[in-house]
DNA sequence: ATGACTCCCAGTGGGAGA
């Protein structure tokens, strides 16, 4: 069994690029941020044609996500429970006897900002909520844009980037709480090439120059840890004419 | 170097992203 995320930067211009990359990668489930797409406008008949099933939760110009799968999703939950937001960033699933959660973390935009409170406040909601989701369903994923290199060694200069967004001590905290609540990161199982990452900026030659971050992530549940056979990341669509500023990042599970 | 690119909604500019 094999999941994946990716932050498309808009399906409405990514959909062909989506697709494309189902056709090689066929994956049972993806999770997707940043859709921009209110409900309505989501393109569930070329997914369905590709062979997939969306869970939609959007809204225009920003934010979005959504969950596709093989067959249908049961289950499903829309943000936090709990958690009052105006924004669409978390959607839930059961597929597969898995837990499935895709999440856009808030970006922060800067510490001490009003948008660098709200991240923190919506990482703590996650975690609680997560707590009671761990105990319900105890083989569990949550993937997603966590906007957290969670360590130096997930960013392509640390002293350049040192208490940046994205790298504060407060937020790799809130990263470790997450794996406190009993998860792993996938990626971090297994031996990697070094300067992997999963998002480059658009500007400066970021991508030629190979200067990133690795921000998106896939956390399963301790209970789903041995069965954890390989994570990647398809850097890949990076690549390609009008890419998404960030590339997808595959687990797969014997299972 | 307070930049750089790309998206969106807008409407020949500006916010947001990371």
């Amino acid at each position: 069994m094999q999941l994946a995320t990716w932050n498309v930067n808009s399906l409405a211009v990514r959909l062909p690029q989506l697709l494309s990359w189902l056709e090689s990668h066929p994956v049972d489930a993806i999770v997707l941020q940043e859709t921009k797409l209110v409900d309505e406008r989501f393109p569930h008949a070329a997914i369905e044609a590709a062979g997939y099933t969306a869970q939609c939760f959007g809204q225009k110009t920003y934010n979005g996500v959504a969950l596709l799968t093989r067959g249908a999703a049961s289950d499903v939950v829309r943000n936090i429970p709990g958690f009052d937001d105006a924004q669409t960033r978390v959607i839930t699933g059961h597929y597969g006897g898995l837990r499935v959660i895709g999440a856009y973390f808030p970006n922060g935009e800067a510490p001490g900002s009003d948008k660098f409170a709200y991240k923190l406040r919506w990482i703590e909601a996650l975690r609680e909520w997560l707590r009671s989701e761990l105990a319900a369903h105890p083989e569990l994923v949550l993937m997603g844009d966590f906007n957290i290199a969670p360590e130096d060694r997930d960013v392509h200069d640390p002293l350049a980037w040192a208490g940046q967004i994205l790298c504060t001590d407060e937020e790799r905290a809130h990263f470790r709480a997450l794996l406190e609540l009993g998860l792993v990161d996938a990626f971090r199982l297994f031996e990697q090439p070094p300067k992997t990452w999963s998002w480059w900026d658009y500007r400066n030659l970021a991508f030629r120059r190979n200067q990133g971050l690795r921000i998106d992530h896939i956390l399963v549940s301790d209970a789903l840890k041995p069965s954890v056979q390989a994570c990647t990341i398809d850097k890949q669509p990076r690549k390609n004419p009008r890419p998404s500023d960030h590339a997808p990042v595959l687990v797969t599970l014997g299972r």
